[in-house]
DNA sequence: TTACTTAGTGTTAATAAGACGCTATGCAAA
DNA sequence: TTTGCATAGCGTCTTATTAACACTAAGTAA
């Protein structure tokens, strides 16, 4: 980096690129039916089908903290921005980001491409509606693939997707984070589906609806769906307020 | 770092130090009263009591796993070898070690003290008895305090501290790993006492007995405390087959 | 009009959790 | 040698939670 770019970044207040630390994101949005996730494509002589799928991604810059860095990925590539965001790890394996193609990629897109790089990840929780992909530093598109037909992607991000899918499994758990998926309003049978799709696993209708009713973190709305092809359902909301309320004297259980 | 010494690191398959990644260790044990941590300390003109403590850590090779750095840190410092580890996280503020005191400190032991780092931490469970404290190129000496006591730590060492804690907390609820934290043969008040430590409250020691009993995950030994001033208790060992057993039917919750 | 799809609703049985107090056995101190 | 002290070891009852299970209602589409 020029010593001039190096001042306008300074005022810029970001410092410079740290060639040897990035973050990587794990965006999941819900379509009623499966749990996808935000892929960036690149074509690549030699793979498979022409191109290799990958998380977006960037380079930290040094005055940049982490969560930040996550945050700003996601903004560029999204628009969003206050969305929910955890970090799930950090991967170093020296040869997370060596093999043939990788490097072919790198190359095109890193000053350093053969620097040892330690990536921190994060996923990250959007309401797919509310999303506009936008093209990036670090990404020329990207596009919305169901997580259950991903079974290949670039340096270690097929691990790391696989760690923050079970993170979430985990979370979910202990925390009704499912409502960061989807719109304001809502029904049961999305949520149960959604809850499905999260854990992997078909959950009895009844038990699922008895249990998540009597949290009292819902709040019915007096709407009804309109045209689907069967009985309509009543819109909810998520109460945050008593969600809060619940929190404070100690919920620390929602499996299934 | 001189060209020679490059080459002799290269040689010794380690690549350099990476100036902008370290991990810390969190290394906890447990004497049958307390949850303690490894701490080390070193004289810092200027700070509260002369000295400053921390928790041990180094920065890491650029061909060495993350993982790796970790086992290296608590081997340099314990001796042992093959110890149950597990990674918090990354911790990346960009201020993280820009106190005065701690970079007076880091300048006494490191090339580009002022440099950007973000530290991966681990925690990992050993048993105290095992343990023999050496010094290593990152500390002169190292002490067992209980986790109770501490209150100040240098960095952001504290935050990392209770990060750990709390992952120990919330994995203990899901796997039997506080086996880690006892000799061979234990006793049933003594893992009662160490699930109370790490779960910072008071379990109900009948409650507690039947169910970690109906795990069938331990091995009753004919063998009775001795020297004690009360009723001797019997010893137990853990069973590792049935363990496995018990997860591959799916075993997820062990919660007070 | 019929077929299809999801909404919405209760009961029962099995299991787990939580609360609770007494006797036994060894050592230590008086 | 007696007393005090500390922990071991044990069972029951009540309440809460989980799991399994099937039908009618209300829309759209063919």
């Amino acid at each position: 980096m020029s010593k001039k770019n190096k001042i306008i970044k300074s005022i810029l207040n970001k410092g410079e690129l740290n060639p040897h630390v990035s973050t990587d994101c794990v965006i999941l949005g819900f379509d009623f039916e499966n749990l996808n996730v935000l892929i960036i494509r690149r074509g690549v002589t030699g793979s498979k089908h022409g191109t290799r799928m990958a998380l977006p991604g960037d380079l930290i810059y040094d005055t940049e903290d982490l969560d930040m860095a996550a945050s700003r990925i996601l903004k560029e590539l999204t628009g969003l921005e206050g969305i929910y965001l955890e970090q799930v790890g950090a991967f170093g394996d020296p040869d997370r980001i060596k093999t043939k193609q990788d490097q072919e990629w790198l190359k095109s897109i890193r000053n350093e491409p053969e620097a040892r790089v330690i990536t921190v990840a994060y996923y990250s929780l959007v309401k797919m509606e509310d999303c506009s992909i936008h093209a990036s530093s670090f990404a020329k598109s990207a596009e919305w693939i169901a997580v259950k037909d991903i079974t290949e992607l670039a340096f270690d991000h097929l691990e790391i997707l696989k760690a923050s899918l079970q993170k979430l499994k985990s979370k979910i758990a202990t925390q009704p984070i499912g409502f960061n998926l989807l719109p304001e309003k809502f029904t049961l049978g999305q949520l149960h589906k959604l809850y499905e799709a999260i854990l992997d696993k078909k959950i009895d209708k009844r038990n699922f609806r008895r249990k998540i009713l009597k949290l009292g973190i819902l709040t019915s709305l007096n709407e009804k769906q309109t045209g689907v092809a069967h009985k309509p359902s009543k819109y909810v909301k998520f109460n945050e307020q008593n969600y809060k309320k619940l929190c404070e004297t100690g919920f620390d259980n929602f499996s299934f």
